[in-house]
DNA sequence: TGACAATTAGAACGATCGTTCTATTCTGTA
DNA sequence: TACAGAATAGAACGATCGTTCTAATTGTCA
């Protein structure tokens, strides 16, 4: 890797974390150069424009995300316990310093056609495809199930999802963490075949 | 009203739909000034200050969310009849430009203490207070089941409104409308006692 | 109607935004 | 080791931000 890229991957990281906390059009250039040692037009020599920059933020945070949700989650076994981990590791990821990058930025960018949308309407989408993917193999494993509609439920996680988020990190509802695992057992429980309903 | 407060609240007309669209952070007192035909400064002494002045957009947005929300829901019968207007009237109040004007500003302010922010947690506290109040309301009348949760229950609708905010005007899927009416339908249906749960 | 207060306009402030130059320093390779 | 190109710094740009003055205008009530 050569110095540009990796100081590159060093703004990125850094603006990753920064974005979260105060959103994507709150990244300045200043102060992100500021907290990397660098001059402002040291560091915009690397995007080229503040848009571009958002861009790799996205994709930055994506990647990120893969790393962390993704890639672990995949490892556990088909079916309903890979629905489990994808979510726990979900929630955790919202855990970090400034909740869920994407949470934030889905809000700011909703209204705001461009690039940095597009980049992030393409992530958010793959995740959902990959709760629908799951609870279609959950369904193949006879865990849920057979007429399941799996897109419907990857909207209704997703929605959990985001109402832990308001709940824990903007109204600071102690007993956030305990609806969020009450919701999803609920949602699960309806998902399964009616000869395993129990709980 | 006196010729002041007429302007100030025409000010803030403009200021919450603009808000709505932009965000708090967005909305800036150069365009506001422009939009409503005002100075800069004239229009900057009717607040102060730029935070009184999103302090301002927030109890502006809850009034109307009230008029146009709150008050013709709670004109609807007691019990589930009441609960599914708050929640249409929740889903219509989210489809006028820019979307809810909470959904946005909630995911903004998360990270940044303050009054607007506290402004805006306690409308959205009230609002999680009011759905909870509802659901007990219907449990009340025998329409929902004796042992249901009901905060757990407001929780779970709040979810279902920011994922059909996520859905609809973010990842513009068309079927957003049916997959949030699918989910409140499950939802009730589970709310209510087992001898009525068909559906 | 006249006088006093409330309201609005206009100009200017320092700060910071993204961006563009030019110049300097560093890195990798022949 | 010398040289070409990549990487970074520094200064300055116009624009816009929130804010503060002072001055002019307008509304309100005795």
């Amino acid at each position: 890797m050569s110095k540009g890229e990796q100081t590159r991957q060093a703004i990125l990281a850094r603006a990753f974390e920064i974005a979260s906390v105060v959103g994507v059009s709150g990244l300045t250039i200043g102060r992100l150069a500021e907290e990397t040692g660098l001059s402002k037009s040291g560091l915009f020599a690397h995007f080229g424009s503040k848009e571009a920059l958002d861009v790799a933020v996205v994709e930055e945070a994506a990647r990120q995300f893969v790393q962390a949700v993704m890639v672990p989650a995949l490892r556990e076994p088909r079916g309903e316990p890979r629905v489990r981990a994808l979510f726990e590791r979900w929630v955790t990821w919202g855990q970090r310093d400034g909740g869920c990058f994407f949470v934030g930025a889905s809000a700011e960018l909703d209204d705001r056609p461009g690039p940095p949308r597009d980049a992030l309407v393409r992530a958010c989408k793959d995740w959902v495809d990959e709760l629908a993917k799951a609870a279609r193999i959950a369904v193949r494993e006879g865990h849920f199930r057979a007429d399941l509609d799996a897109e419907q439920f990857a909207f209704e996680l997703y929605g959990i999802m985001l109402s832990y988020h308001q709940f824990q990190r903007f109204l600071h509802d102690p007993t956030a963490t305990a609806k969020t695992h009450h919701a999803f057992d609920r949602l699960v429980a309806t998902a399964r075949p009616a000869s395993a309903r129990h709980r």
